[in-house]
DNA sequence: AAACGCTTGTAAAACGATTTAATGTTCGGC
DNA sequence: GCCGAACATTAAATCGTTTTACAAGCGTTT
């Protein structure tokens, strides 16, 4: 499969383009950067000459000489997380439109992963790093160290706001309140909050906003909280969870995201416990799947796509002016209420 | 968050290290490159100055002058599709274990973007790239030219195999036909079988698969099979697609992926189908969630990750090879038999 | 015709790391 | 006390691109 004569002697530079067009390499820089400071006749050889002789710039010589890349890192901890992923998809989206490239890592879970990242896009000389699990032990170090290089930093998935970065998240505390208040609504009162077995913030902090609506509730004496733990490693085998849940003679089941409620669900539906007469049941993220069950579930669905937007804005701006306030924006999660805790 | 005495003041470069060390740009290099050649005094204060001062080498001068810099490029068509997004991660993971740094990217389902990202990648003289989305318009050519100028491509989900480079797929024709056996073995006859409302290749292959099966049986003459089709765009909106099956009276639906599969389960349960007495029912891909239905979901698994690994070693041996054989590995899919085909 | 401005084009010096070839240094052996 | 080998270090060239400062050409103005 041949295209036209291979050139199969190492890369073309921007000298073998100038040779060929019989003008200096100053002024196929020209063409490309400045267009307007080349005389038409002279631009349109040099272009018709790149094209013929496939030329391709070399990003690492040009940003040697340039020293600002426009090259943005996203710094992923999990891609499988679907509130990382859209966050991922909205940054990417916004970067792109700003004329900035992007540096994707994913760090799969790995927090010593996470930090060779970090380390990665300091040598590529990134301009800014948008971080994602920044709270794991070591990262926030790194990223410290990153940002006294100079490069800007701003925190997701991260509502706390007094360090000096910008920083981007979801009110969590807020989304288990409003489903707290929801399930007390509806009349639940023993309320069993299903977790993973590691600490993880927001996950807290949605048990942290469950327990202020208890509290508030003008009948709070009545209302009964218990926090269950399923293990990280086998969401689908909540089978511990799911017989404890059914022991216990809780009525509601708040479960810290989606895949869990999700697994629970199951379990109870081989149970023979029906949702929501039984048991009502809610999650958290509103995956796509979960207004696909045949019992849709209740969810909350946080801003993840705006958050990343808004996110590379931030870091944008704060790459480009020089005198910049840093900001802390936190997004409000919304309850999408269906069956699985209305009924039909 | 000032840590030490901030050097505000640029980049600190490898001479900076050297002046503060005492000793030339050469040494700081060798100590940093062949530590061997460098006295273990020296090399100790170096090391420590590199530390004291913050040091960071830079990606870009150190790859303009080395011209390999052991990068791999690994081009993701739509991160959302768990199948790619599986092999992406054992692609990750045997880069890393070769020493190749991995420029992860992901085009979002967008050919356009996807081909900005080759361009991306050539700019960034990646040793080699991986690559998925070969059949879409215009894509095949980038990749040409990219491999015209000496960049190694391997390309994944392709199973065709005349070209000139590297390839691993997964044999959709056969899952399709492990599927078709299964369920005429099952005593089934009147198949649907769900795709989307575009062509894709794959898809294609796992009717055409479902078709050999059928003509291979016995009772061939009896076998029923029809092609139906769901909008890509709402997945969970299959509302047409299971009413004519309800009304088409099929005994089975085998539809190209799990999430369609899902949807079609949603509402079978809602018009109080019974799976799989009245219809038996089984998707593709094996994604988590099929276990975890309430009937849990047959399905076809691939080995995704394991398409990476292979990928990523054949790319990794191609770049350091100078003689290389182009193989085409193409994986055997398995089925997973589940409630939703067997029953209880 | 001299002076000026405007347009095009270019030579040459960066950017930071690596590496080759050469220069110092040290030291054992005679 | 001298020679050569082995070791440690370095000066300088190089990678490809960008940019600054300048030169050349040419038309217009005085």
């Amino acid at each position: 499969m041949s295209g036209p004569a291979d050139r199969p002697t190492g890369v073309v530079s921007i000298k073998d383009v100038a040779a060929a067009a019989g003008v200096s390499p100053a002024t196929v820089s020209n063409v490309l950067n400045r267009p307007e400071r080349v005389a038409p006749a002279t631009r349109r050889k040099v272009l018709e000459t790149i094209d013929a002789v496939g030329y391709v710039r070399n990003a690492s010589a040009s940003r040697l000489r340039i020293l600002d890349n426009y090259a943005l890192g996203l710094l992923i901890a999990d891609i499988e997380n679907p509130f990382l992923r859209n966050l991922a998809q909205g940054a990417q989206e916004t970067a792109e439109e700003y004329g900035y490239s992007v540096l994707l890592c994913d760090a799969a879970r790995s927090t010593e992963r996470l930090i060779r990242q970090i380390d990665f896009l300091a040598e590529q000389q990134v301009t800014g790093v948008l971080a994602s699990g920044s709270t794991l032990p070591g990262v926030g170090d790194a990223l410290d160290k990153l940002r006294s290089r100079g490069t800007k930093v701003v925190l997701v998935d991260e509502a706390e706001g007094t360090f000096d970065h910008c920083s981007v998240g979801v009110d969590d505390e807020r989304g288990g309140w409003l489903v707290g208040s929801h399930l007390l609504e509806l009349g639940r009162r023993r309320i069993a909050y299903v977790t993973i077995d590691v600490p993880f913030r927001p996950f807290d902090d949605r048990l942290a906003g469950l327990r202020r609506a208890a509290a508030q509730h003008p009948d709070s004496a009545s209302v009964e909280i218990e926090r269950l733990e399923v293990s990280l490693e086998s969401l689908d085998d909540g089978g511990e969870a799911a017989a404890a849940i059914l022991a216990g003679g809780f009525d509601a089941v708040f479960s810290a995201n989606d895949p869990i409620a999700i697994g629970l669900y199951s379990k109870f539906v081989h149970a023979g416990v029906s949702i929501p007469e039984d048991i009502a049941l809610i999650g958290y993220d509103d995956v796509p799947m979960a207004s696909m069950l045949p019992v849709p579930l209740s969810s909350v669905r946080q801003p993840t796509r705006m958050l990343g937007t808004t996110a590379t804005k931030l870091l944008i701006e704060e790459c480009a002016d020089d005198d910049h306030e840093h900001q802390h924006v936190a997004f409000r999660p919304s309850l999408t209420a269906r069956t699985s805790t209305l009924g039909t």
